[in-house]
Order: C-alpha cells, then sequence, then structure tokens
DNA sequence: TGTACATCAGTGAACGCGCGTTCACTGATGTAC
DNA sequence: TGTACATCAGTGAACGCGCGTTCACTGATGTAC
C-alpha cells in the first residue's frame, strides 16, 4: 500500500510539539502564522477556515478555541496584523537618510514591496473594509494605525515642499493622490500579470513624482 | 401559524414563471441577473451559491445545470459580461463631444462611475485575474476586451497630445499611469468610506490632469 | 378540427463533503507538602 | 527527595448545516397527421 501524492500532502508534516506549561499562547501565533499562510497560497480568504488551519499548524480544530473565540477573531487578527506590519514596514524605510525627496520614495517603495511580496494579504486589508463585508469593532484599530501611516505621508510632502522640491500647497490633498496612486499600482499590477507593464520603478516614480508635484525628477 | 419574517424572506417572491417552448435561454439571463444580485448585495463572490442563485430566481437548483455547465461557469460569466459592460460604457461616454480633453475626462468618469455604483462587481473583475484566484479559459476574454478599452484612453491622450492640450509623449506610458490612478480611487474610495475624501470630482481631475499631463487645469 | 406524441423546461430527493462549533475527556507538567 | 494533585494544553467524536452535483422523473407545450 502506497500513499498518492495528495494523501502524503494531506499528512500533518509535524503534529505540533505540545508547548510547556505557560507558554500555551505559543499556538495562537502558530495559528496567526498558518492562516497567512493560507490565506497567501490559496488567494482566497474563504480557504482560511479552522480545518485548514488545524491541519497546517498539526492541531485539531477545536485547540483553536482556547485562543480565539471564533473564526472571524482570527480573520480580523490577521488584518489588524497586516495593517501594523505595512505601518512598520513604510516608517522603517523612512527612517534613513535626509534628503525628504528620497525619504518619500522610500516609503513609498516599502509600500509597494508590500504589496508585491504578500499580495492576498495586503488585498484582505481592503476587501475587509469594503461594503458588505464582514466587520466588527476592529474598524476602529486599522482606521487609526492607517491614519497614523497616512500622517506621515503627508509629512513626508510637506517636508518635501518646505525643502523646495515639491510645488504642493495642499499637503493632505496631495497625499490623497498619492496614496490612491500606490494602491492602484499595488492591486493592478498583481491583477494583471500579463499586461505589458513598463518598469515599476520608473511607473512609481513617476507617479508619485507628478502626484506629489515633485520638482526634481528622478530616474 | 404565523411566519416569521425570516421566514417571509426565505419564500420565493415569485415561483418564476415556467418559459414557454423555445425560450428556455431566458433562464440564462435570470440567472446571471440574480447571481449579480447576490454578488451586490452580500459582497462575497461565495455568497454566490447555485442554492442562492435558485432560491433568488425562483427554480430549483439543478435547473441552472441546463445553463452552465457548473457553478464556476456562472461566476466566469459574470466576469466577462463585467468587462464588456465597463467597456460599453467607458466607448458611450467617450461617443459625446469634440473637445479631446472633455472625451478623455468623460471616459474616466464613465469608469469611476461603474465602479462606484457596482463595487463587488468591479472588485470581482480583478480579484478574478489575481494571484491564487480560480480560472479557466476565460483570461483570454477579459484581457482582449480590456485591451481593446485601454487602446482608447491611450488614443484620448494621443488626441489631447494632438490638439495641444497635454505634454504627453509616452502616450502609451501615460495611459498606464492614468488607469493606475483610476482603478486606486475605485477600490479605495470604496474600501475606506469612512477616510474625509476630498471631492471625489475634483480628485478624479488632478489625479487624470497630471497622469495625462493636461495643460489646461479642470475645475 | 381533434388527438397522439416527441420534446422542452424544469423538479424533488438524495449523495457525500467540509465546515464551525460543542462537549466531555485525557494526559503531561509543574508545584505544594 | 518523593509523591499527590491541580492545572494547563490540547484531543476525538459528534452535531447540524449548506453546499455542488447526479439522477430519475414530470408535466406543459407545440406539432404531425
Amino acid at each position: 500500500m502506497s500513499l498518492t501524492s495528495e494523501q502524503i500532502a494531506a499528512t500533518p508534516p509535524t503534529p505540533h510539539r505540545r508547548n510547556r506549561r505557560g507558554e500555551g499562547a505559543r499556538l495562537r501565533q502558530d495559528i496567526l502564522d498558518a492562516a497567512a499562510r493560507i490565506l497567501e497560497t490559496t488567494g482566497s480568504e474563504d480557504a482560511v477556515t479552522l480545518r485548514a488551519i488545524a491541519r497546517d499548524v498539526g492541531i485539531a480544530a477545536p485547540s483553536i478555541y482556547a485562543h480565539f473565540p471564533d473564526r472571524e477573531a482570527v480573520l480580523d487578527q490577521l488584518v489588524i496584523d497586516g495593517f501594523r506590519e505595512l505601518a512598520a514596514a513604510i516608517e522603517a524605510a523612512g527612517l534613513g537618510g535626509t534628503d525628504p525627496v528620497a525619504r518619500l520614495l522610500a516609503g513609498c517603495h516599502a509600500y509597494l514591496d508590500f504589496a508585491a511580496e504578500r499580495p492576498r494579504r495586503y488585498w484582505a486589508l481592503f476587501d475587509h473594509s469594503a461594503p458588505g463585508a464582514r466587520r466588527r469593532d476592529i474598524e476602529s484599530v486599522p482606521v487609526s494605525e492607517g491614519r497614523a501611516t497616512f500622517e506621515l505621508l503627508v509629512q513626508a510632502i510637506a517636508d518635501c515642499a518646505q525643502a523646495g522640491s515639491s510645488a504642493s500647497i495642499d499637503h493632505f490633498g496631495d497625499a490623497v493622490a498619492v496614496w490612491v496612486g500606490l494602491h492602484g499600482l499595488a492591486t493592478l499590477s498583481v491583477s494583471l500579470a500579463s499586461f505589458p507593464w513598463p518598469d515599476q520603478g520608473q511607473l512609481m516614480n513617476a507617479l508619485v513624482g507628478r502626484l506629489a508635484r515633485l520638482t526634481t525628477v528622478y530616474p
């Protein structure tokens, strides 16, 4: 008797070592990691079932209930963590150099990198708050996280204007335009992989350059 | 014995009048209309089940199989028709006046209108071709439809440049930028309804104006 | 004009499946004495 | 140092549900004679 490749794939690779006393909370992170992995792999939020997570982690499905009240809570946490990671990536990118234009572009680059590396995760962030989507009290967390991150963008444009590298007067309005452009590029380039895209870096520079009204042209 | 409101809602409003001989194909369109309605109402593609469609139309679920080989085929057709309707709306908008800038802006306006009126339908068009999404041979249809529509945008920008209303040299590249901006605005404004958006019309004009390198500023 | 009949448009019951969730439980681990 | 025991971390079986799909069928509708 031999196993088909499907049966092998269905067999949990490691049946999950029981955590030591007091370290039970580790499983919580394992669950979230598995959920993120399934989301990114399958491409569908509906594939992120408790049973699929349990299979991936190597535990029994009911074990998840020790860490989350229900399935929705797992998905909610995935969105919240996603916004946090995105914000952290952007902030980290902007910490470097002192040239305000370079800082702005670095932040935008980090944004697009996040979306390119975890397209489905990025997608889920915005899918979640779209009309008709499941929602709970989690709305407030991403919104406040997002607002703080967005303020970084407004400030970056203001800094460019201050330094004479941007003709922006309405910093808020221009930041909105830049964000819209970045989001469009992030989602569209992933959706339409077969489209004859121009060089992504140049495209980003063109978008940000014109929308942030930069006076210096970056290659 | 009385019905609860849920039971009333579950009762098919009209149990579907049997079509006359030779008119059986009518049910096909009823099925697609119901699927589109469910998609837009529930906000989730997974809610578009054959049983939900059947309930909405007022037929038995197996009746769908006379018109579609399986559930995927219904969803595929929804995407194909969506691209067609979007293309038709844009083309219709551009047929008016002779001023190339006005024609360009009218087309962009039609694009955003489609997305604003049927956000989930619009979303599904691009969700469908994202990585990990279910896919079949339908890829070619939306792609060719989309390419033709995209060429309209390239031409519109070329016309503006010809008329001296745009500084565009790389018409293709600028068309990509405009499309990216429109897509970003279409999806983001729907996702983040609670964001303090500036006036959408002005925002669109700013986006298109800068990305299509228009020399005339439109209010 | 009347009627037998082929065909069309759809039905109802049933299948096996994977799901979220509940429940009573087990066995390892650390601690109190 | 040894042992009883409380607690922690997790299990296995079971539930009811809605789903896609298959199957054998029904009854209205139009047509040939």
